[in-house]
DNA sequence: CGCCCGATCTTGACGACGACAAGATAGCCT
DNA sequence: AGGCTATCTTGTCGTCGTCAAGATCGGGCG
């Protein structure tokens, strides 16, 4: 009177599983066996899934730039609301996040990768677009834009910035971003 | 007629040969046995020295915000060049860089490490504080510099940046960096 | 309706790894 | 000269990722 053979959505399952274990021990601890374990399966099974521990990590990557699409197409086109839906996606979505821009942890041609990194680099082109900046400067915007909301989410999430900024990221980060996109262009 | 007993210098030596590994595939990867093959010695020697795996990515982030707290110190106080300075640090410095804001590949609280991480940000602070803007929002602007250079250097080592920028990277963060630094600071 | 084929999961094994314990060696200090 | 301690080696254990082979299920075709 055990489990069924067969799990019914282990890909998922075990998806989930390694989101929690990451956000617990970081994506360097995560362990395939463990990962069985949680689940309730052998500690074959998911490299049926993934074929490896970088394929489930490149599964995951691509799963979190296609969520991170979508965070950016809901943030309605603004800069402000982009950044801080791109660090608000960060926090809430760390162990996706930290895998996503980690290259040695992944399979970088993967063919959902890649194609899960081109769809969320157009929605953070088109989010980033200010229509005050000139097309000459517009990519060193867009490269400003991301940089800096890159760079607060990287640093927030590592606990290197210190504590008096409260609990809430985005909330941190307003004033920061405005700091880069409530100025007149350069020149 | 084999090598001597005693190495010499085996700490340092593991610690070159471990950046050079963590070059080539990730601080992941990292392998103590393949660190003594390297250097020559027996699979425990590096454990002597470094306690474990994890204490030996401590000392190498030690290190390396020792190494860039020097470097920001020697950029002169110039902002922009405080920014091309953290830059060009995490690209020559690339393995160091990568494992000083991973907190789950390190033992946080390592005397050794929180010393020259109180060390690395008196310097960044120090370097960042802009004459022009008055102390109410210094704290805002030191972390938006610091964000964008963190964030251009992070992409910039994912190899998330497009390819068109050039391979130095100080070089393609200039402009980046200017459209924060060079405008009137807000109110 | 029955069967069979492929997808899914298990079992077992192998080599590599991190960590620990116990012993060997070497340089140094008195 | 002699011992003391840091340094390094050897041997071992449990865990891990990966592979191969087998067991089990389920859906589609005859």
């Amino acid at each position: 009177m055990r489990q069924p053979y067969h799990h019914g959505d282990l890909r998922r399952a075990l998806l989930t599983a390694a989101t929690e274990a990451i956000v617990e021990a970081g994506p360097a601890a995560l362990s395939l066996r463990d990962l069985a374990r949680r689940v309730g399966v052998s500690h074959a099974a998911p490299a049926h899934h993934f074929g490896d521990k970088t394929g489930l990590l490149t599964a995951i990557a691509a799963e979190g730039l296609e969520l991170l699409a979508g965070a950016l197409e809901a943030a309605g086109g603004d800069i402000l609301a982009t950044g801080q839906a791109y660090i608000r996606f960060a926090v809430t979505h760390r162990a996706h996040f930290e895998v996503m821009f980690q290259p040695s942890l992944l399979h970088a041609e993967a063919p959902e990768l890649v194609a899960a990194r081109q769809r969320a680099g157009q929605a953070l082109s088109d989010s980033l677009t200010d229509p005050r900046v000139t097309d000459g400067v517009a990519d060193q915007a867009r490269l400003a834009a991301w940089s800096i909301a890159h760079g607060f989410a990287t640093l927030w999430l590592a606990g290197a910035l210190p504590p008096d900024l409260g609990g809430d990221a985005p909330d941190a980060a307003a004033p920061v971003l405005r700091l880069l996109f409530e100025h007149p262009p350069a020149t």
